[in-house]
RNA sequence: GGCGGUGUGCCCGAGCGGCCAAAGGGAGCAGACUGUAAAUCUGCCGGCUCAGCCUUCCCAGGUUCGAAUCCUGGCGCCGCCA
């Protein structure tokens, strides 16, 4: 087997890491316990979430056992984000998201065999602790000048924000997770995200101070960037969920299906988990057919199988071809033209009202006002039809197969209306 | 607790009491070009029963013919001092 550090390495998911030498030694000595922990910031994981799930799921698959953690106490104190404090929010809402979150987490790790994963909550070992607990065990080895320091404070010190001592105490309770999660299971890596640098360093410092013989490491993945210059694992519409509900798995395969030809061969690196030569061979095609996008098909059928299964992606594939087709939409069968449909927004109408309604409340677009708009410009279709006139009603004779109004905007927002007879 | 500052549309940010639905920038949307790319150019970007009307400039009152702009009170945020 490769070295796990080398495969990591070749798939750019190594921004930083504490001694890389001592690392590949634990790695090559045996099992590796390590953990990844998840903050319940919002009721579903994001792509951003996914990357360091996912580099867990590798870890795990090179013979190492993981620990996901849910966030519930940190969840109730909030990361520093750079800008501004953060809302907190109630308890009962965190509890809740932590068991929507660790229902995430599990499918994409292993939790059987000799290298079985296993979920906690750093709720467990935080709410009973007391306050003079706190100050004198765990506050005693932090020193107010190095937590300073991180960046994550040090940024919002020199901010107009200001930064509240609930937050700045943030790295203080990262820093206990591991510690307590390398006595209780023997735990020595700690893999996040780059912005989270410094909280994994406030734990491997505390484990330092509190026992001087141990051998811990720390592993942080870089940030994701686009070659447009805007966040990965966002659209116009907003963040890409994990979660069904927030973002529909066809949403989320046609957010891969667009990706950049500039960034397709990093995605297929950092998130595919085909084999090198598969890839090396998906990127010699993006360079040679950019437009065939083999690339961008293969990542958006690979993840969306991995977070939504199998069906869904066969769905959301059928769709898919079925609605960006060239060909008539009236010449697909009742149940596919169906099964398409219902992966993007629709709605029941009983009667047929003008098309500018008819795009408001699909949710195609944010008003009637918007609508107007779009008539106007001339990105209003119907059935693949330009609409012409902004007070146009479609007629009964439009409907495809008796029932079905397609509707798009512009080249790639589509969304459908159904008519039922009351 | 004291002193000072600040709160504008998705974000940043300008805004003499009337010419403000509110400058400018960013983001976003549409069109042309394309590959459901990128770049570029053009237009749009509060709502509606759309040549007009309605609701907005932290909240609640007030002054005025007229307020985002003035006054009073409240709330939030920032800084300095204690």
């Amino acid at each position: 087997m490769t070295d796990i550090v080398d495969e990591l390495q070749w798939r750019g998911l190594i921004a930083l890491s504490t001694d890389e030498d001592a690392l590949r030694k634990a790695f090559a000595d045996g099992p590796v316990t390590f953990y990844c922990g998840f903050d319940p910031t919002a009721p579903s994981l994001h792509l951003g979430n996914l990357v360091q799930i996912l580099t867990m799921r590798r870890i795990q698959q090179a013979g190492n056992r993981p620990l996901g953690l849910v966030g519930g106490a940190t969840g109730l104190i909030g990361d520093p984000k750079p800008t501004a404090e953060r809302t907190l929010n109630a308890p009962e809402v965190v509890a809740q998201w932590v068991e929507r979150l660790r229902a995430q987490i599990a499918p994409l790790l292993d939790f059987d065999g000799p290298h079985a994963a296993v979920m906690v909550n750093n709720l467990d070992w935080t709410q009973g602790l007391s306050a003079i607990e706190f100050l004198r065990d765990v506050g005693k080895h932090f020193r107010v000048n190095k937590m300073i320091a991180k960046e994550a404070v040090s940024r919002r010190l020199n901010s107009e924000a200001g930064i509240g001592y609930t937050e700045f105490s943030y790295q203080i309770l990262q820093g206990m997770d591991f510690l307590e999660l390398y006595r209780r299971h023997g735990c020595t890596l700690q893999t996040g995200g780059s912005d989270q640098w410094g909280n994994l360093t406030s734990g491997t410092d505390l484990i330092h101070r509190v026992d001087s013989d141990a051998v811990v490491h720390a592993l942080a993945t870089p940030l994701i960037t686009k070659a447009d210059g805007t966040k990965f694992g966002k659209t116009e519409s907003g963040t890409i969920w994990l979660d069904p509900e927030m973002t529909t798995p066809y949403a989320f395969y046609q957010f891969w299906l667009n990706a950049d030809d500039r960034d397709v061969s990093k995605f297929l690196r950092i998130f595919s988990f085909r084999s090198h030569d598969e890839i090396e061979e998906l990127e010699r095609q993006t360079e040679e057919r950019p437009q065939a996008r083999a690339a961008q098909r293969a990542l958006a059928e690979e993840l969306t199988t991995l977070v939504h299964g199998a069906d869904q992606t066969a769905a959301v594939v059928a769709a898919s071809k079925a609605l960006f087709g060239q060909g008539e939409l009236g010449e697909l069968d009742d149940r596919t033209l169906a099964a398409a449909l219902s992966e993007v927004p629709h709605i029941q109408v009983t009667e047929l009202g003008p098309v500018v309604d008819l795009f408001a409340e699909v949710g195609l677009v944010a008003s009637k006002s918007a609508a107007r708009r779009t008539v106007k410009e001339g990105g209003a279709y119907v059935n693949n039809v330009k609409v012409t006139a902004e007070d146009a009603v479609p007629a009964k004779d439009e409907l495809i197969h008796g029932r079905w109004l397609v509707l798009r905007r512009g080249k790639k927002n589509l969304a459908a209306v159904e008519v039922t007879d009351v």
